[in-house]
DNA sequence: GCTTAGGTTTTG
């Protein structure tokens, strides 16, 4: 009886063994004796089951004390249990997240973790007669006072536990659903639309589904609970539905549910949490379930069937454009009987300036004013229709998820008081129209949510900048404003740039520049004339912090080459033993190629800290598969066999990919090795971590550039490198990876250099240079010329001024 | 107790 599921909530004192006691997570010690102890605690974390060999397993959760003061440390009140074997297994199947549990015949370790994770010193080992007692929130009515406490436990408990029948179920695959059974099925979701409201007496949802067998199948929910219903969050994520009858409909074949029906929803990519979001209180949920879906989740990848963005960050965001938005509620304002409006932000900044809405401060839900830092990286997203009874009922501070917000740019019309920033601003407005259409809607999402916690950092990161503002002093801020606005020609002219340096020194021209000692620092005003590379993409380049050499960033074709090179390749190949594999087939292309197989490794040590999809070993894939699957991971390391081993491929391609980021390492000064990352005492697994982890020496982006600067008097040859990212305001790594980025250097470059023949003028340019001395290629001492501390303020508003004269 | 919707963009 290794762990007991009580379906109903009885009482801290009836759960577990009467005849035991219970002691507090915060008394617990080495080298005690606790065979006649209880602890109770809710679970607040369970990680996933790992295999230490065939049939036996290891899972590891952490439970806090539910009843402990709330200024308690985690120290005193949350502590690691680690279940090994049957009750890991049966763990794993019967017990949530948030379920309380009591567990006792444990014994007592020093936690390896305690450092990290800065929970109790101790950690709580269950094996062999170790049992683990679940209390679940209760069912609802019949009344449950109607039956004495003791007498209720023992009526209503269940027991779930390797030694229980359970019924097997058996799932069939999308392409052979018979019209008139009723069966069971997992999918892929490919489209979805959240419980709404329908004419009868329930909600409906819509799902679309597809399979190994790639029939897609549209599916519908009926029932009067929500809660009921499936949990999508996005495209991609797995649904496991029983009890679902097969009908036709217009010639096609489709899935309603049925009395009894279940559904559980997990997430999509390959690696992540196991946790099946559902509202039973009790499901049945075992390994074979468990195979499925990893199944599922590697074909999608393989498929390109998880989304390539499933949510737009506000500062992405396009105009015209229909698209999901993740963030979190700050405030809410009824506009009228059809639209209410949320004010929501994400911690980005939307570069586009952002609609007010002006709703009466009477009827708003929250804050009136915030920081006015803060009010620019709000969005106010009017929603309308039948989405506005939801709306009502959210909470403020509720992440939410936004489906098919439609950005608006410049001249709608919104209900209510639109403020004086009125039509002719360029500005952003977000409707969430009426209707379902687009699986348009608006989802809660649970604080747990990898999404939510993503989130999280991003608005915690800004709230921090935030409160370092004040920190600029006094006379730093008087350099920034009043540095006096040197004219030669004796007219106010508007200025690009801004210096944030602290010199406080006179402009000087360029003549007087060149002919002055090198080694110092000069303020000057300047027209950009030309520049180097016109190819702004050559700009960019990969510096070696060590060796101090620079170099171009590698071409895709090479890259890819690279990737083809080693995917073609399929020797044998023996895994590090740190390394969970796992392998999909990837099917012969219209092309004639052969079959492949893409090997998946997984670090056993992440897997079983619930980190598993923060990094993964990719062997056999080429770029493209690559680049698809990194929007799933956080980290894929390519790897290739190579004398039997894993290997890193050869360091012109990227070792690492982020998302979109690629990152590469020195060739010289590299001493790569596959071995295995430990995710202990870092907060983020990054490509620091990474690197470090495989002796590769990071290279660095950076842009480059040689500008010719002019003024009346002279011209002179400038590099742009040390302070770039500054000056125009960008990261080069973003550079690296986004389009975006990469057009607002160039027209910021442009609107300095305006092509010839074009109306717009060279606008004046306030630089700080600094000049140091440098060796040549023949090995001349040569004055060189950086410019630092300098930012560029209004490329594209800058008024053309006459030329010098 | 046996209906609801049946993806496919508001018109603010």
């Amino acid at each position: 009886m290794p762990v007991v599921v009580l379906t109903k909530r009885a009482g801290p004192s009836t759960l577990g063994p009467a005849h035991l006691s219970r002691i507090p997570i915060s008394l617990i010690k080495m080298n005690n004796e606790y065979s006649n102890k209880t602890v109770e605690g809710r679970v607040i974390h369970k990680g996933p089951l790992v295999s230490l060999q065939p049939g036996n397993y290891i899972l590891k959760a952490v439970i806090q004390e539910h009843d402990s003061p709330p200024n308690a440390s985690s120290e005193d009140t949350s502590i690691n249990i680690v279940l090994l074997g049957p009750l890991a297994t049966d763990f794993s199947s019967a017990v949530n997240q948030g379920d309380v549990v009591v567990a006792s015949g444990f014994t007592v370790g020093k936690s390896p973790t305690f450092r990290k994770d800065k929970l109790h010193r101790c950690n709580l080992l269950l094996s062999g007669d170790a049992c683990v007692y679940v209390s679940r929130p209760p069912p609802p009515p019949p009344d449950p006072t109607s039956l004495p406490a003791m007498k209720r436990s023992t009526v209503l408990s269940t027991e779930v536990s390797r030694s229980t029948k359970t019924t097997k179920y058996t799932y069939v695959r999308l392409n052979d659903l018979k019209v008139g059974s009723v069966v069971n099925v997992y999918g892929v979701v490919v489209f979805f639309k959240q419980p709404f409201r329908s004419r009868g007496t329930d909600f409906c949802s819509s799902l679309k589904i597809t399979d190994q067998s790639n029939q897609k199948i549209s599916c519908t929910i009926f029932c009067d609970k929500v809660d009921s219903h499936p949990k999508i969050f996005q495209i991609g994520d797995i649904v496991r539905m029983h009890r679902f009858k097969a009908q036709f409909f217009k010639d096609t074949i489709m899935l309603v549910n049925t009395f009894g029906f279940s559904v559980m929803a997990f997430d999509g990519a390959v690696g992540g949490a196991m946790e099946p979001r559902t509202s039973s209180r009790t499901y049945h949920f075992d390994q074979d379930d468990q195979r499925a879906v990893e199944e599922l989740r590697l074909w999608a990848a393989n498929q390109g069937l998880l989304p390539l963005v499933p949510t737009t960050p506000l500062s992405a965001v396009q105009p015209k454009t229909y698209f999901n938005l993740t963030c979190q509620l700050l405030a809410k304002a009824p506009v009228d009987s059809t639209c209410t409006l949320l004010r929501v932000w994400d911690g980005t900044r939307c570069p586009r300036s952002l609609l007010k809405v002006i709703v009466e401060p009477n009827v708003t839900e929250g804050p009136s004013s915030l920081s006015s830092a803060k009010e620019n990286l709000i969005a106010n997203v009017l929603v309308y229709d039948n989405h506005v009874e939801f709306a009502r009922q959210l909470k403020l501070g509720a992440f939410l998820r936004i489906y098919n917000l439609r950005a608006i740019p410049g001249s709608s019309k919104v209900p209510g008081l639109t403020s004086s920033q009125s039509e002719e601003v360029d500005h952003l407005a977000f409707h969430l129209h009426g209707g379902t259409a687009y699986g348009r809607g608006i989802r809660l999402l649970p604080e747990n949510s990898p999404d939510v916690q993503e989130l999280k950092r991003v608005i915690e990161a800004f709230e921090e900048d935030e409160d370092k503002v004040p920190e600029l002093n006094d006379s730093e801020m008087l350099d920034v404003w009043c540095t006096p606005p040197e004219s030669l020609d004796g007219d106010t002219v508007t200025c690009s740039t801004e210096r944030s340096c602290s010199h406080n020194i006179q402009p000087v021209t360029l003549s007087e520049l060149k002919r002055s000692e090198p080694g110092r620092d000069h303020h000057v005003r300047v027209q950009l004339r030309s520049y180097e590379p016109l190819r702004l993409h050559q700009a960019l380049k990969l510096y070696c912090s060590k060796c101090e050499t620079m170099q171009d960033v590698p071409d895709d074709e090479l890259v890819a080459e690279l990737f083809s090179e080693a995917s073609r390749y399929s020797g044998p190949c023996t895994p590090p033993q740190w390394a969970l594999s796992g392998q999909v087939s990837v099917p012969r292309d219209s092309l004639g190629t052969p079959d492949r197989t893409l090997h998946v490794h997984l670090s056993t040590q992440l897997m079983s800290e619930g980190k598993s999809k923060e990094l993964i070993f990719l062997m056999g894939a080429t770029l493209e598969e690559t680049c698809r699957l990194a929007d799933g991971y956080q980290n894929i390391v390519p790897v290739r066999p190579s004398g039997g081993h894993l290997a890193l491929l050869d360091l012109s391609a990227p070792f690492l990919f982020r998302g979109r980021k690629r990152y590469y390492g020195c060739k010289q000064c590299s001493e790569a090795a596959l071995t295995e990352v430990s995710a202990e005492g870092v907060q983020v697994i990054d490509e620091k971590v990474i690197a470090e982890a495989l002796g590769v020496q990071l290279l660095q982006f950076v842009l480059l550039m040689k500008l010719k600067l002019q003024d009346a008097t002279d011209t002179l040859d400038v590099f742009l490198w040390r302070d770039a990212e500054l000056f125009f305001n960008v990261s080069a790594e973003d550079v690296a990876a986004d389009q975006e980025a990469q057009s607002s250097i160039c027209h910021t470059v442009e609107s300095l250099c305006p092509a010839e023949g074009s109306t717009g003028g060279r606008p004046w340019l306030d630089l700080c240079l600094t000049t140091y001395q440098a060796e040549d290629d023949q090995g001349q001492i040569q004055t060189c010329y950086q410019i630092c501390h300098t930012t560029i303020t209004t490329p594209s508003s800058t008024r053309p001024d006459p030329e010098p004269a």
